[in-house]
DNA sequence: GTGAAAGCGCTAACAG
DNA sequence: CTGTTAGCGCTTTCAC
């Protein structure tokens, strides 16, 4: 049972192998095919179910119709639901998606991108790790669409898609200290890229605008890649060493989920022992007693606009780079109250 | 600025096409290539940063070194766990996957499934839908490696990697039996594959095993593709026209998820109100006050598996198909507590 | 209106 | 030890 090819049709419809193809694409108006032959020929490309190849088509049209999505992780509740609407959106097009963690090590980023060249892929979503500047600009030179998620690189001028995060940061800093809160702790990431600099700037500027100094000893910053034990012992130790806290905001919701973790087995109460907010959303924020006040992405619209852009790109609709920061949505639940 | 080939490189070093190939395929001892000439296009190609181009390798040798993954939804959390797992390990292995989630809608199931076979995938690991008999009957006919997920079709005889559902069913419903419930209710989805039959028939043999007759006004089924808001019309339906209940058991995550959020609305405490456990394990059900519950799935070995099963098939060390169950594990939380 | 032929970049018989 | 050549399946220019 062999795969049957362009040829097989061909011969079987008494035509040339050009003329198939011609048909096949949709050309026929086009290169004036007769109806007879060009019926002839759709009728049997359907009874021998014929497979178009399409890794010889995207040898001779240097186009695969794939696009390389290059994650943080795809685990992560945040690109997980990201990579789903870009998944859909490129399918209506006739596109197929290949992804790709990073688990934020540069190197296998680094492997990921070569490869993912190698593939012929005819454009990049890339969520970029730190050291991939090189590599990110080549890409741009050899002028690869592109469209960047989540942060950008401050230094390339490429397109890119995501969330307002000073604003989200200044806001929900803000509302803390609206509603009393004075002693801000801050959890983030060491090795940040530009997005977490931008969610401390925003903490940092919603305190100095609110006339409270910041302290340094209120920041703890916790590396991407070790365990979960170490993560738990990180977190404890600082929550033990600033008792003054009377609230806690963490900047990303994997952190969050590790902090409610560990303030769960500290035995804190929320929000009475310390309120909590978090940067990005998710069930656990949403359903938990007491749900926790987050800023919230809007991820439909970032994998939305991301893809979309990327496609224009493609088709040469738009030649220069487009940068689209959306707002982000502050969602009020019960792990930081007024305090009375 | 365009791309170097295979010739480039051998117009460089002053020899032949196929030289080139062999010695960057390391061929270059089966082959009997001098030292020097194998030193010196090798030299060559990183000097010009020779990348092969994959597509055209591809055609010419039938293998594209990529996996297809077909799941059911790539932003749900046990799925894009195990799609974690699977592309790591694919890429140690030099292969990269390329992922498509069905959405349980048979009719966009069967296109993926076309779509990658037009793209010469090498391999297929499946979530199979209801409806896709055919369509994977048809790859085995073809020899095409493949492994099920998740879920497997009883008329067809294919490897397939899966948790032993009834067993979990089996236990987690026994455990609450013994714990003193009496009035279990089961939410599960309609029109389900053998997965849900299994774990369906666990919670009612263990009913029967413990002399407890089972009622059918106590088991609810709930379509996939309703929207959330029905969703919870129908469960707090469900909930209010079962006022005997004293305690319900979520066949899935997903139902789990949507389960708690409808007894978070009706204002319902768990377990005083009603106890709950679910299929299932993640960071909600875990930190969750009270913890849930839960037979958790092994999504590590699962995803493991899973992808070294279908290597070997790739590689035809193995012939017949390999049928794995895993077990589960039963997790105890606070959720369905010894009842007294 | 249709077909012949070249070629995308690579691999692998086969020849020398 | 290395080169020639054919061909994977498709698209596309040019010719008839």
């Amino acid at each position: 049972m062999k795969r049957i090819s362009i040829k097989d049709i061909a011969r079987a419809a008494g035509v040339s192998p050009t003329t198939v193809s011609f048909v096949l694409n949709g050309k026929s108006e086009e290169k004036r095919i007769s109806n007879e032959v060009a019926e002839k020929i759709r009728k049997i490309a359907a009874e021998l179910k014929f497979n178009p190849n399409q890794v010889a088509r995207g040898l001779r049209t240097g186009k695969t119709h794939t696009i390389g999505l290059i994650i943080e992780d795809i685990a992560n509740n945040f690109f997980a639901s990201v990579a789903r609407v870009v998944e859909e959106e490129a399918y209506k097009n006739g596109y197929k998606v290949v992804y790709c963690s990073t688990g934020n090590n540069p190197d296998k980023a680094r492997e990921l991108l070569h490869m993912l060249k190698q593939r012929q892929v005819d454009g990049f979503i890339i969520t970029p790790t730190k050291g991939m500047e090189t590599e990110i600009e080549t890409l741009k030179n050899e002028k690869r669409p592109i469209v960047l998620l989540d942060r950008f690189i401050p230094s390339i001028d490429t397109s890119y898609v995501m969330v307002d995060n000073f604003k989200g940061s200044y806001e929900i800093t803000t509302q803390l200290i609206q509603s009393g809160y004075r002693n801000i702790g801050y959890v983030s990431l060491k090795d940040e890229m530009i997005q977490m600099e931008e969610r401390e700037m925003g903490y940092v500027k919603a305190l100095e605008d609110a006339g409270i100094s910041w302290d340094k000893r209120l920041i703890k910053k916790i590396a991407f890649d070790i365990s979960k034990e170490d993560q738990m012992k990180e977190l404890s130790s600082f929550f033990s060493n600033t008792p003054e806290l009377d609230s806690v905001y963490f900047a990303t919701n994997y952190l969050g989920i590790a902090g409610l973790e560990c303030l769960k087995k500290l035995n804190k109460t929320i929000p009475d022992d310390l309120a909590v907010v978090s940067f990005d959303d998710n069930d656990l924020f949403r359903l938990y007693n007491p749900g926790i006040s987050v800023v919230s992405q809007p991820i439909q619209e970032i994998g939305m606009r991301a893809i979309r852009i990327l496609f224009d790109e493609m088709s040469g609709k738009i030649s220069k780079p487009l940068q689209v920061r959306l707002d982000p949505t502050l969602i009020q639940r019960e792990s930081a109250p007024v305090r009375v």
